[in-house]
Order: C-alpha cells, then sequence, then structure tokens
DNA sequence: GTCTATACTAGGATAGAC
DNA sequence: GTCTATCCTAGTATAGAC
C-alpha cells in the first residue's frame, strides 16, 4: 500500500492506532515510539502530533481499540447467559474465556494491562474507561455464575486468571518457554488448565 | 556514601551490578541503561566500558548475582529433603516456594524470566548458566514429591507457578491491581493460591 | 582504572512553509 | 493536514589524557 509525495491519507489518525496496534503487537508496550510508527504508516515524524498530543496520547487510542477488539474476542466465547448454566460448565466456560484472552494478549503485545495501566489512568481519558469497563462486563457474569454471586471472589477469580494469562504470555515473550512450548494455542491450553484449577478451588470455597 | 574527587573505588565492577540491581527493582529491566548505572555508582558514563563490554554484558552480570540471590531466597523456604514429605505437605511446600517467589520478582523487578532469557542466552555465559540451574534444582525436588516422581509433570507445575507468579507481579506493576491489593505479600498470597491450586491438580492427575 | 571529550543514534516535540 | 527543519534529551560506545 502507500504511493509517494504529498500524502492525502483520508483518516491518517486511525491509520496512526492501526500501525501503534502492530507495533506493540510485534516488540511491546515499551517499544512504542511516535516516531516509529509514523515511519510504518509512511509519514513524517512531526504528522501524528496534528493528532495525538504526545505519546500517552497515541498510546491510549491504542488502547482504546485494543478494548473494543478484546471485547469481541471474549463475547465470541462466552454465552450470552440469558440461561442459567450449570457451575461445572461455568468452570469451564471462565477457562474457554482464560484461554481466550492468553492468545489475545499474545497476538497484541498487551490486554487489560495496558487498558488499565496506571500510565493511562492518568489521562482520564473517557473512552478508555468506557471501554476498559466494556470489557469487565464481558467477563463478570461468567465468573459470578462460578462463585454463586458472589462479586468479590468474582472478581479475585477473573483476576488470578488474568494474572496466569500474563505470567505466561511474559515468559513466552521472554523466551523462558522456548525449549518447550512454542505456540499460542499451546500456552492457551497451559492457562486454560491453570484457570480451571482455580475456577474449581473458587467454587469450593462458594460452597462452603 | 561516596565522597569526590578522583574515585578509586576498591571494585567498580561489583558496585556497578549493584547499582543495576537496585534500577532494575525500581524500573525494570527495560529501564536498565549503562549510563544510569554509572550515575548513580558516581563515576564517569564511560567507566563501566573497562568492565563490560556493553549493555547486555552488564546485563548479564546482574542477572548472575540476582540468580544468586533468588537461590538463597528459596533455600530459606525450601526443606533440605533429605527425610520423606507427605504429598500434601509437599503442595504446601510448593506454595510457599510461589510465595517466596513471588516476593522476590517484586522486590527485584525480574527473575527467571530475567536469567532464562532469549536476549541473554544468546551471550553463551557459562556463570549465568550455571547460575540458573541451581535456581532450578532448590525448585525440583518439592516439585516431583508433588508429582510422585514424574519430572515432566514437575517441571510443568513449576512453570506454572513462575507464571502465576510473573502474571500478578506484571499486573502489580501496571497498576491494574492498585485499586485493590497495595503489599507484595497480599500478592504473594494470591500467587500461593494459585500455586496450590494447580498443585493439586498435579497431584491428582499423577494419582490417576 | 577512571575521566573528559566526542561521534553517533533515536526519539519527543515544536515552528513555519505549503 | 502534512512536510521540512530544527532543538532537546538520553543513551551507546570509543579515544586519548592522566
Amino acid at each position: 500500500m502507500a504511493s509517494r509525495s504529498t500524502y492525502h491519507h483520508g483518516n491518517l489518525r486511525a491509520a496512526l492506532v492501526e500501525g501503534a496496534l502492530a507495533l506493540v503487537a510485534e516488540r511491546g508496550i515499551g517499544a512504542l515510539s511516535v516516531a516509529e510508527v509514523a515511519r510504518r504508516v509512511g509519514v513524517s515524524s512531526g504528522a501524528p502530533y496534528r493528532h495525538f498530543a504526545h505519546r500517552p496520547a497515541l498510546l491510549a487510542a491504542t488502547a482504546v481499540e485494543m478494548a473494543h477488539r478484546l471485547t469481541a474476542s471474549l463475547r465470541d466465547v462466552l454465552p450470552e447467559l440469558h440461561e442459567p448454566l450449570g457451575d461445572l460448565d461455568a468452570v469451564d466456560v471462565t477457562a474457554r474465556a482464560a484461554a481466550a484472552y492468553t492468545r489475545f494478549t499474545i497476538e497484541h503485545g498487551a490486554g487489560l494491562d495496558l487498558i488499565f495501566s496506571d500510565e493511562l489512568h492518568g489521562l482520564d481519558d473517557r473512552d478508555l474507561l468506557e471501554a476498559g469497563r466494556a470489557v469487565m462486563d464481558a467477563l463478570v457474569p461468567t465468573a459470578m455464575t462460578v462463585t454463586h454471586g458472589d462479586a468479590r471472589a468474582a472478581l479475585r477469580l477473573i483476576e488470578r486468571q488474568i494474572a496466569a494469562a500474563h505470567g505466561y504470555a511474559a515468559l513466552l515473550r521472554t523466551g523462558f518457554l522456548d525449549r518447550r512450548h512454542p505456540t499460542a494455542d499451546d500456552v492457551a491450553d497451559h492457562v486454560a488448565a491453570i484457570a480451571r484449577s482455580v475456577a474449581l478451588t473458587s467454587r469450593d470455597d462458594a460452597l462452603t
């Protein structure tokens, strides 16, 4: 794509967010630079500043788009919850969601850690808050089913599953796992296993 | 500490590693710069290059020292394993080790992810390989007790516990948890709970 | 063995031309 | 709305003085 000279991008802002997503996916949040994104999109290094005041603003817009996509990914594997779900079924569903979340973070280089990061929280971006809430709303109902309606326990369960996902993703990124599990699906399976273990524990605690 | 002029450090190399450990602890691996470490130690920005050829070499030396300290931390909470251990006891001991590992990574900003990272693996540093092996040697026996002697399952168990630790540590670092659990001990408790759940699952799988 | 000075790279951010 | 040009900051690494 892209020809030369007098670039007339219909929508540079969106193109920049897209480029930022790709860069974060390839090299992680820390490697996101405005200059590199501009280079990828094919504009000058100053151009992005017409759309984003500074690097954190670009990162926040990227996080919003990521949250939208994450919500969509999770909804793909989570049921609508109009009909009740057996609690053993709910355990399996949370494990499936954890696996999906794992694949997402591996493929995108980030997830809820970016969306809810302190770094961006300081910006008070309403779109970001809204998009982050939507992600959690997708996860909570099934977790609540596992914990028999205990909201605090449900959040704790989600947190533990998310932590497992990020931990495995981190080990994969740094190369700790490379002598064993190459694919994202393998890693997602491990996380699903952990997610299942902790969900069963949560459920049993709830039954006490 | 440190006075002015004609710095005569008995051992600048060790001081640099110490400074690097402190910097990694405060700001993470990505923020480690030779210049900043030199500044902290109180020498010029060129001085470190008399002891380390480049940034990765300093990072590797830092990782070696970290591995030594990690091994010591783990040995503090792990039994000598001269006498046999009941398998339920072994589950608890792995959970305790996971908690200790979690506190270590939070306090040091890194752990096995750095020690076994691809970035450093390319250097083929014998000291680092040796030090990394020592960490694993500290963890394996108890895990093997849980898995009734299945070595592959034991490594998988350790990996999952390590992943949980890094995941929670990452969520804490990014600020995702700040609305809930401030202290390292709280986080370590969560990881211990996950570690216990996965250890029980591992044990039950081994009994099948 | 450390210091000073320097060359080079890369990114953040702004000003003014078009 | 994008480009060119520019200034600043910060880091890696090397050379030569002391």
